[in-house]
Parts: C-alpha cells; structure tokens; sequence
DNA sequence: ACCATCTAAGATATAATATATCTTTTAGGC
DNA sequence: GCCTAAAAGATATATTATATCTTAGATGGT
C-alpha cells in the first residue's frame, strides 16, 4: 500500500475509534490534499476532485468538509497562504497540538515542523514580556527552501 | 503636536529624504491607519477614508497606496489576518528590517514587538534543520492580551 | 420494515479581499 | 507653456469565504 493509501486508512480507523464518520465526500478531499505536492485553495481542491469525477465536488462542499477535518486535525490551513494542507502526521498515534510550517516563497513547497520546546518558550517569553499569553502553537516561518535558495 | 500627527510629519521628512512623495491620497491612507485602534482592511480604510470627506477614496486605490507605503515600510501587512497596520516605528531613524506581531484572537489588538536575536537565531536554527534559509523576519504570533486573558 | 431524527451534502446567493488594465489628471523639469 | 513621468481614477474581474435554505442519506427505535 502507498504512503498515501495507508494515511488515508489510518485516518478511517481514528475516525472509527471517535465515532465519526470519513464519508466518500471527506475521503476526496482528504485524499486530494493527501496527493498534492503543495498546499491548495479550496477551490483548487474542488478543481481536482473534479478530474476524472461524474458527481462533482461543489466548492462550498470544500469549505464544509475542510472544517471537518481541521476540527479532526487532519488537516491544516496555512492563514498566511489562505490555502490548506493535510497533516503530516495521519499515520502518527499521539496527538500533535503544535504545528509550525515553513514554506517556500519560491516554489511554495511547505515543510510541517515541530520546533524543539525550548524555541516556544523563547517565543512565549517574549509574548509574555509584551502582554500577551496563550500563544498559539501554529507558526508559519517564510523563507527559501535549500533548492530556491541555490538558483 | 499628537503623537500621530508627529509621526505623520515625521514619514513626511523621511519621504522627503528618500526623494519620494507623500501625497494627499497617500497621507489620508497612512493618517487612517495611525488613528486606527486597530488593523483595517484595505476597504474599510477607503470607508474610513470617506466619512468626511468629499472627493471619496476608491478602494483600489487603497491598494495601490497600501503597496506604496509598504515598500517604504511604513505600513505592514497582517498575512494571517488579510489587514494592514502601521509601523510601530515611524519616527524612528534607524532602519527595523524585523517586524513580529502578537495579535488577539479575543479583541484583535495588535502589538508590534522586536524578538530577541537569541529567539530568531532559534527561529533560523530548526529551518535550517529542515532545510531552510533565509528566513523572513516577519512573525505572526496569535494568542491572547492580558485584558481578554482575564475575562 | 417503517418512520422519526439527525447529519451530510447540494444549491444558490452574496460578501470580502485582491489583481489587472486602461484612461485621465497632476506635478515637475525644461 | 509644453512634455514627460508618476499618481490617481475607473472599470472589470478573479479569488477566497460565509450564510442559508433545501434535499438526500444514514441511524436507531418500535
């Protein structure tokens, strides 16, 4: 089975330890996300759904099944890019509440990170130094990634 | 002299050096967003523009200026919240090539805060780790303020 | 198996944010 | 005053997103 197949049946088998149902409608999207090789718009993500489909994928559908699985950690939104990616750690068994991503503002390619403790508490203290608290734990970071940086 | 009409005339003598021009149009935009309580979006300034005014600020015109006096620097975009606000550091004579935000999920106060070196440098570290550089100063942190913390 | 109920999906309208492009006006240099 | 370049105006349209109402489908109780 592909990686991609098995994230996809892993995330069957959480939605079936909490009840929830992964219909045909949610697999698409997710497995649109799954498959892509950077983030996409909702509308984009209706767009692929579309190929080789009878019974499109209305856009607005997209939004609603995005909150679903954003709700269920499956998936991500990028605020900075508008767009939505799936999260790199369907297959993982712990829960992940923090997600940093960087991103490429060449080629767009995304990386989901995880930032050592000690780099949220550096953040968190300066936070805190300026009035604010409970921070957040997604950070998205723009910069090149190692290819866009060379050329 | 208030604060926001120094820093006004103040981006005015720094135009003036950098041989550019703060017109009428791209005065009214700046005034809006240092009177702003707050981050506006690029239609909501051309409104706030317009109250008192003939002579109406059309919205694209807003953008037109917005990348205007961001190129300048003397305005910022919010990625993660679609809205604009203005530096924290018009009068300011030195150069501030970094800018990060906290922003209230509750009220929508922003703060503009200089991280420490030691917390970018922790930043720049974990990119690296994951094959990434050049790192964008631009930070935005979500969270609470102290007064919505509170309640 | 039938119906009641609840959730998901479909359909439609419209809001909010943003870009592209072409024309007109204005300001400055000669 | 005239020419040029920059700024502003005007218009069209793309992109992202929310709201709302209706229909279809799954689930559970009897």
């Amino acid at each position: 089975m592909s990686n991609s197949e098995k994230a996809i049946s892993d995330v069957e088998q959480k939605c079936a330890d909490r009840g929830i149902k992964l219909t045909r409608r949610r697999k698409e999207v997710l497995r649109t996300l799954v498959l892509a090789e950077s983030a996409l718009s909702a509308y984009e993500i209706a767009e692929r759904c579309n190929v080789d489909s009878q019974d499109p994928m209305p856009p607005m559908s997209v939004y609603r099944i995005l909150d679903f699985l954003r709700d269920q950690q499956f998936v991500h939104r990028l605020e900075t890019a508008n767009k939505y990616i799936s999260c790199s750690h369907l297959s993982c068994a712990h829960d992940h509440f923090q997600s940093q991503f960087l991103i490429c503002n060449e080629c767009r390619k995304v990386e989901e990170i995880d930032f050592s403790s000690e780099a949220f508490s550096v953040m968190e203290k300066a936070a805190s130094a300026a009035g604010f608290s409970s921070i957040s734990p997604q950070l998205e970071v723009r910069g090149l990634c190692d290819s866009c940086e060379i050329s």
